[in-house]
RNA sequence: GGGGUGGUGGCGCAGUUGGCUAGCGCGUAGGUCUCAUAAUCCUGAGGUCGAGAGUUCGAGCCUCUCUCACCCCA
């Protein structure tokens, strides 16, 4: 995509805006909690960013080195390499049919990585922020590793459990977490020796010494971004404790190499790569990623994440920039979820409950609604609840009864034949003037759009949808008072006056809810004969923001319009029903339970 | 055990630095139009903001205690 396409770079007195989601990591597939937690949202706010006419850099990947991905290479019998080009597809083509539009969706396993992560730890070396420490760590010697704490088994050391098999991080029957050190008479799980503990260096980065310039750059940069409350909390919560040098190095193969003499053997801590990541799969982009990366100047750097991974973004990566002594673009303004809870309990990857990415598509439902559902339910303030009845009524009530109705009467009406319609064509108004309903309509949806920015530029992505629908609202009720169907041959020109500012209207909420539903904005845009490429857009420069608030101005008279058709289905009660069922329990109960299905199937035949 | 976050009408959520009669959607009761995928629109009922105490001229928003829920750490 992006290849075909030449490459965006920050151009100075435009608004430049870098958007990143967390990169989500690669060896699972995402529930709808992750993709509304980071990688939905800030495609909203990106595409709200382009169609206002800022410059935008949407960056995303998987993050993809680590224990974890090590651990399950082993456990399917493949190289890490391998795990993570089957999972990286799969995040792909979930993120594909949820239309987020990346400008890149790269991977932190590339040479682009490697450089830009061992340069930045050079420069933190020769800056003296580093400094070493020796640990204990159980070896196996017949695998010549040292062993992460998942795959060593062992007696639980706790009094009174006995368990024979505790993992070395928590024992699974006391619940306890453990050192794996602790485990009494503790077993490799690959190759079943028993490891032995040994001694090993590690480096850490300095945060205590970094902590003046840090919290210089949160104080003001949490007023300058706005950031949301719940950031500021985790953020201060972290500080409060105390900050403590961080380990950031492992003994893992699975990594970015420590380029020196001492650490040749050793890899970086995924906690210390990942964000760079956002860095060199801009890298991977364009040769010119330092335009964005080191150009604080003219760069705005918007950064969404869930909760969980706050105290990464506002506290260890910008020490980590911060300790390179350059001049790095750090992130303005950060904007982070809650979570997402599923129908009574909550979505878990481990449990293998709630909804997953590839599942959405299996629904019928298209991505306009997910999107819409998502976003209009995105858990800005607290934890939100997502439940199959709350989809179907918002599916049914807003996007039915509220938008589709809205855009279909107006549309519908215009498109019938001369002498009960107006054949296909924008009727004229020349009295709009001294049409009071209009006036006052234009005024109300005049100050919805002022707020809508204003919600959108604060990356208050629910209320700037909200918002929207709110003028569709609005739509409706200005039809309904005006009783245009009497209108038309009552007073034609107060009909044509009411048909030429809805249908402005239409065209105002394909662009306003461009960045929730784009495809539902390029139908609406199809069905008004426009071209989306040209007219999908709401730039202050080219003075459509002005413009929208006498929205019978939008659309010529004399417009042919194109063909009406329903944009959204129902979602009828036994659909609904069927799809609650379908998704209750855990991945494992329902493929049980297809599986019990059809082996009724087969013995009743 | 320590720390954090939250408890707002039946349900789901908003409530910016404490200040106009506590909002919104769904649901619900009644009414309304008929252009529209029986969709629209209007009106009403229903909370005193987990419990208690305090600060203040004034608190859902501040302080304390209790309680419940979830999360993190030990």
């Amino acid at each position: 995509m992006a290849a075909a396409k030449e490459a965006v770079v920050p151009v100075e007195g435009r608004r430049n805006v870098l958007v990143t989601s967390a990169l989500p990591y690669v060896n699972n597939v995402p529930h709808l909690g992750n993709i509304i937690g980071c990688v939905l949202s800030a495609d909203a706010f990106a595409r709200y960013c382009r169609l206002r006419g800022h410059n935008v850099l949407y960056v995303c990947g998987t993050d993809e080195y680590g224990t974890a991905t090590e651990t399950k290479a082993m456990e399917e019998g493949c190289s890490p390499r391998e795990i993570c080009d089957k999972y990286h597809a799969i995040h792909k083509e979930v993120y594909e049919w949820f239309d987020i539009s990346f400008d890149i969706f790269g991977r932190t396993s590339s040479p682009q990585q490697t450089e830009v992560c061992q340069d930045i730890f050079l420069k933190l070396l020769d800056n003296n922020w580093l400094s070493e420490n020796t640990m204990q760590q159980l070896y196996c010697n017949s695998c010549q590793r040292f062993l992460a704490d998942r795959l060593v088994e062992g007696y639980c050391p706790t009094e009174g459990c006995n368990y024979d098999s505790a993992r070395g991080d928590q024992c699974e029957k006391c619940g306890k977490l453990l050192n794996s050190t602790e485990l009494v008479n503790p077993k490799c799980k690959v190759c079943g020796s028993t490891p032995c503990v040994r001694d090993t260096d590690h480096l850490f980065l300095e945060l205590p010494l970094l902590r003046e310039k840090l919290e210089k750059y949160i104080d003001e940069t949490s007023l300058t971004g706005s950031w949301s409350q719940n950031a500021i909390h985790a953020t201060n919560a972290w500080l409060k404790e105390g900050l403590k040098p961080r380990c950031i190095t492992r003994d893992l193969k699975w990594g970015v190499p420590v380029p020196h003499e001492k650490y040749k053997d050793k890899v970086f801590y995924v906690w210390f790569d990942a964000p760079i990541g956002y860095i060199s799969i801009t890298a991977c982009y364009t040769p010119e990623w330092e335009k964005w990366w080191k150009n604080p100047e003219n760069v705005e750097l918007y950064q969404f994440m869930g909760k969980d991974n706050v105290p990464f973004h506002t506290v260890m990566f910008p020490s980590t920039l911060l300790g390179t002594g350059e001049n790095w673009t750090l992130m303005k303004t950060i904007s982070v979820t809650e979570y997402l809870n599923y129908e009574s309990g909550k979505f878990s990857k481990t449990k293998g409950i709630g909804v997953f990415g590839n599942d959405a598509k299996s629904t019928n439902i298209p991505p306009e609604v997910w999107r819409y559902y998502l976003l209009t339910n995105r858990p800005e303030a607290s934890d939100t609840l997502f439940t199959w009845t709350d989809l179907q009524a918002k599916c049914n009530n807003e996007l039915l009864n509220n938008l589709g109705n809205f855009i279909n009467r107006v549309l519908s009406f215009i498109a019938k034949p001369e002498g009960t319609g107006y054949g296909s064509v924008v009727p004229d108004s020349p009295d709009v003037d001294s049409h009071a309903l209009t006036q006052s309509l234009a005024e109300t949806v005049g100050k919805l759009i002022d707020q809508y920015i204003d919600a959108m530029d604060k990356v208050k992505i629910k209320q700037g949808l909200k918002i929207a629908m709110a003028i569709s609202s609005e739509g409706n009720a200005y039809l309904q008072e005006s009783q245009f169907w009497k209108l038309y041959k009552q007073d034609p020109a107060s009909c044509a006056t009411v048909m030429k500012t809805s249908v402005g209207i239409v065209y105002l909420l394909a662009c306003l809810l461009e960045p929730f539903m784009p495809t539902f904005s390029k139908d609406v845009l199809q069905q008004l004969n426009l071209s989306p490429e040209e007219h999908l857009s709401f730039c202050d420069e080219k003075g459509e923001v002005e413009k929208a608030k006498r929205p019978w101005d939008l659309i010529p008279s004399g417009h042919r319009i194109g063909k009406p058709a329903p944009l959204f289905k129902g979602l009828e009660n036994e659909a609904v029903k069927g799809l609650r069922e379908k998704f209750a329990g855990s991945q494992a109960e329902r493929k049980l339970r297809t599986q019990v299905a059809a082996q009724l199937e087969a013995t009743s035949i």
